[in-house]
DNA sequence: TGATATTGTTGATCCTCGTCAATGCGTTGA
DNA sequence: TCAACGCATTGACGAGGATCAACAATATCA
């Protein structure tokens, strides 16, 4: 496909390439390849060799580890701005997850090779970066910590809060989550099975605190599941 | 107590401070006080502001963040060298976890404010940082994955071998793991309860797999507790 | 040294959650 | 239109691990 410059780019402000001036843009293009990829197709690997970083243009993106029984836990939801891949391009190690697209989607691939470069040379795009992988152990830790000690309710309530953050739009008097998950993709977000995922969202039904909507989750009542995912202070 | 010059520091090849330039060592010093803490104090709380970046000069640290009901995960064991407290820093937020003495340790303290020159003029040091926290993302990764979908007889054996890489010493035909750990301390590891974990540890001594010698574990055979582990290949 | 905490170990019980299986339901396609 | 499929839901069951409680072993200290 059609490479699609930097320079333009309407989710750059988002990424870490925010402040490039255009020399850098340009040569960040000259690395750089367009995709497009299917819902359910695979960017990239866990364990394989890490020869750039995946830029998102448009589309949704998840980030997961499997286990070798085939057992998946999603450690984030990347949309567009996002960017995937720097973690193994500084460890020097392969992939530590596999990239999947959610839905339909367009990403740019660009070469580890103009990294350097560009850190050495744009001190903003570095901190961007430290940021971003900051933020990202931050949030790690605190799902390690809620699988370890929370029990499936609460992380439940506490992903759909989670959710709405990033995906709710007012609907009614309700808050519609924007995004197309199966029960599959909801029960790798907790590190549980579907079927019991399925049985938490029955109760949330007949407890009127949710609802269906087409493909879609209505939250009815955020208050109530912030006090069951323990969000009380 | 008296501050500890970085210049000379035994330990400063390990850190990110390992290449900085004598001056530059000057001006961390200016910043810098060196304390002592015993055993189980705590250097710094969750949730509380981020002033500054602790330096291990000498003596252990555990990392753990813990629920409203006071169960805690460790997340890290830090020992002379390791830096700890950086991630609130670039984050701007409080520390995410709270750091306490496992040992009689003497620490360094950094005041953040020193922090941004020398990230400027210091690409190497940048570079270090952001490799750490590389690094500590990929394994938060992994223990979140670990305790999502194996079980806690799988995770002791592997939290055996990996304590086994750090602090393992040659003890006749067994492996010796050189630190003092309360069932407590292995437990909150590997985020289970003391009973269940002392049941584990039960099984492995049955099954002729560890040993105890005076407040340390024996490992008998690290390679069937890698098979338990999951580390097959 | 003995008295008292502290830590380690084991048992009994309960409950959450995973597994396996059956069934419903909506979509696709010949 | 009716298969055939994938996804969602519910039920029955069992196992792993938490909880509570008792007790043993060790460390601490007057």
């Amino acid at each position: 496909m059609k490479m699609i410059p930097c320079e333009g780019c309407h989710v750059r402000e988002r990424t870490a390439f925010a402040e490039l001036e255009p020399e850098m843009l340009d040569r960040i293009d000259g690395a750089k390849q367009t995709r497009k990829y299917k819902k359910g197709q695979v960017i990239f690997y866990e364990d394989n060799p890490a020869f750039g970083l995946y830029c998102i243009y448009s589309g949704k993106v998840k980030l997961y580890k499997s286990t070798a029984e085939g057992k998946r836990l999603t450690l984030q939801i990347a949309d567009p701005g996002d960017q995937l891949g720097h973690l193994a391009l500084f460890t020097g190690q392969p992939y530590s997850a596999t990239g999947e697209a959610l839905e339909d989607s367009t990403i740019c691939f660009v070469d580890r090779r103009c990294l350097p470069t560009l850190m050495e040379k744009n001190p903003q795009a570095t901190w961007a970066i430290i940021n971003g992988l900051a933020q990202g152990l931050s949030i790690t830790r605190d799902r390690a910590t809620d699988i370890a000690y929370r029990s499936v309710r609460e992380r439940v309530a506490g992903m759909l809060l989670q959710l709405k953050a990033k995906y709710g739009r007012q609907d009614g008097d309700a808050v519609r989550l924007d995004i197309a998950l199966s029960r599959e993709d909801l029960a790798e977000l907790i590190g549980a099975t579907k079927e019991t995922l399925v049985r938490v969202l029955s109760d949330f039904r007949q407890e009127q605190l949710i609802a269906d909507k087409g493909p879609n989750l209505l939250l009815l009542s955020p208050e109530k599941l912030a006090k069951i995912a323990g969000y009380l202070d």
